[in-house]
RNA sequence: GGCGACGUGGCCAAGUGGCUAAGGCAAGGGUCUGCAAAACCCUGAUCAUGGGUUCAAAUCCCAUCGUCGCCUCCA
């Protein structure tokens, strides 16, 4: 039985769709002013990994993730730097989309932009307004907190208390402190789309529900995001949408942990971050989801480089059961094969048995790991690679289903293969003769330019560290 | 100040009432090897602290200390 932890109702809860066998998932996506930071990576990771699952588990997926491609910071950064506005976010979702290839994530089904959902966001708010949920005021209009008795159910605050700890400056002309714009007017020279209200743009919460509204319709399954985002963002987003339509909106709300650098949440606004870009050229893509896999989705994640070698390693550990048999192999003996075979079954079955309790990816590793040493016993006891390849086959299905390749993706370069393979021939003659000393310094020499060879009865094999 | 999460071996991290507290990394010992690497075998924690509930608690309750998140743009 497939549960998920719910924000709503801070329960686990079996997961009961609205239609058989059909997910339908909106999660919020980055706001392009700027180079995405790995904090956004593993936001996608976690829903990458959620959606594998579901798909693994017999669920079509329906995977939207929005890009929010107009807002005051696009708009100020745009004007710096001399750049028209949709030109800078256009950039920036471009790197976005080539980061999600990087990072072997599924592509969304659908990615919307606030930019191209206008009508949609216009009709909400004249709907609001006509539902006295939202005002005007001088070609602003706000959302009426008061007006919706269940605002504060998600984040569990209470309009009340926020108001007697709020440090925001209040707008006068708001009816109370807490209510929050749909529509917010354009100063000169700012993009903008005519309404009814006057020149303006959208405000931040109601173009995720105009998309929701839009491309998944009046209810969902599953509404993901940053915990950062549970308030105001996914509470105003609540209000907007089951004021607009009367109906529950999303029955359950996911939310990822925080990645934290040197003890603090990584974000923009704090500076303290690595950017996607920067990750990539020093780390395997996979070694971040490693990380992501590794902790809770919803526990805050530390990175630091040592966590990180830690999370290569344990891939490598996982690749290590999919080495082919040992030359000469005939047959492991009977035990062994029934022992590799009953792993096999615990394997799956405890993968299966972890995801399912929300998603425990650390639980099912483990499953895996202790597949992997019966897999590596087996192969020592003579196993040949057609006795070995069901529980491959298996090793590499489940870690597809976390979204880990394990295959190694080098570059391959033609020459120096070439000439790693003739030294190689040479070291053997070497060998041979006993000449140690030679054939050590050969593979002294190859390791320090991050080529390591392993000798072994067969022969000698070599890869890339 | 309000709301919430968390504190498990050197590091990361499962487990949330009851068999020997998963797994990965690191470390030490061993097998194998000319040596090394890889692989395999072996070795370590009573669960932040102090109370309490219970036949029984890492797991429930209370307090204390500490860390983090949200309350303002934020994945």
């Amino acid at each position: 039985m497939l549960k998920v932890y719910n924000t709503l109702t801070r329960k686990t809860e079996e997961l009961k769709t609205l239609l058989p066998n059909k997910v339908s998932m909106y999660v919020c996506g980055p706001t392009v002013y700027a180079k995405a930071h790995i904090g956004h990576a593993m936001s996608a990771l976690v829903f990458d990994i959620i959606r594998r699952y579901f798909e693994y588990r017999g669920y079509e997926v329906k995977h939207v993730m929005n890009f929010t491609d107009v807002d005051d910071k696009i708009i100020l950064k745009a004007n710096q730097q001399g750049m028209d506005p949709f030109a800078l976010g256009e950039l920036y979702i471009r790197e976005f989309e080539q980061h999600i290839k990087d990072f072997n994530i599924l592509p969304a089904t659908i990615n919307p932009r606030a930019t191209r959902e206008m009508d949609q966001i216009l009709t909400m708010i004249k709907g609001l307004i006509d539902k006295g949920y939202a005002y005007p005021v001088d070609g602003d209009v706000y959302f009426r907190v008061t007006k919706d008795p269940q605002y504060g159910k998600l984040s569990g605050r209470r309009v009340d208390d926020m108001q007697a700890g709020a440090r925001i400056e209040v707008d006068v002309r708001k009816e109370h402190p807490m209510d929050f714009a749909l529509w917010k007017s354009a100063k000169p020279g700012e993009p903008a789309w005519g309404s009814p209200w006057g020149n303006g743009r959208p405000g931040w919460h109601i173009e995720c529900s105009a998309m929701n509204l839009n491309h998944l319709g009046e209810q969902i399954d599953i509404h993901g995001g940053g915990n950062d985002l549970v308030f105001p963002h996914h509470e105003n987003e609540i209000a907007q949408s089951e004021s607009y339509t009367g109906k529950p909106f999303a029955r359950y709300w996911i939310h990822n942990g925080m990645l934290q650098l040197s003890g603090e949440k990584m974000s923009k606004s704090i500076g303290n971050l690595v950017t996607i870009e920067e990750f990539l050229s020093k780390h395997p893509a996979d070694a971040l989801r490693m990380m992501v896999l590794n902790s809770g989705y919803r526990s805050p994640l530390s990175y630091s480089e040592e966590i990180l070698a830690q999370a290569e390693k344990a891939i490598d550990r996982l690749r290590s059961a999919l080495k082919p048999a040992l030359g000469g192999s005939t047959s492991a003996p009977d035990a062994s094969m029934k022992a590799l075979k009953s792993q096999m079954d615990a394997a799956e079955a405890g993968f299966v048995e972890a995801m399912d309790e929300d998603l425990n990816s650390s639980g099912a590793l483990a499953y895996l790991f202790e597949l992997v040493r019966v897999v590596n016993q087996t192969r020592a006891d003579g196993a040949t690679g057609e006795q070995l390849e069901p529980a491959q086959a298996l090793i590499s299905k489940l870690t597809s289903v976390l979204g880990l390749s394990l295959h190694q993706t080098v570059q391959v370069d033609q020459a120096v293969d070439g000439f790693v393979e003739l030294l190689i021939e040479i070291r053997k003659d070497l060998r041979q003769n006993k000449l140690w000393a030679l054939s050590d310094k050969i593979r002294d020499r190859l390791a320090g330019l991050g080529i390591v060879l392993e000798d072994s009865k067969d022969g000698t094999s070599w890869h890339r560290e």
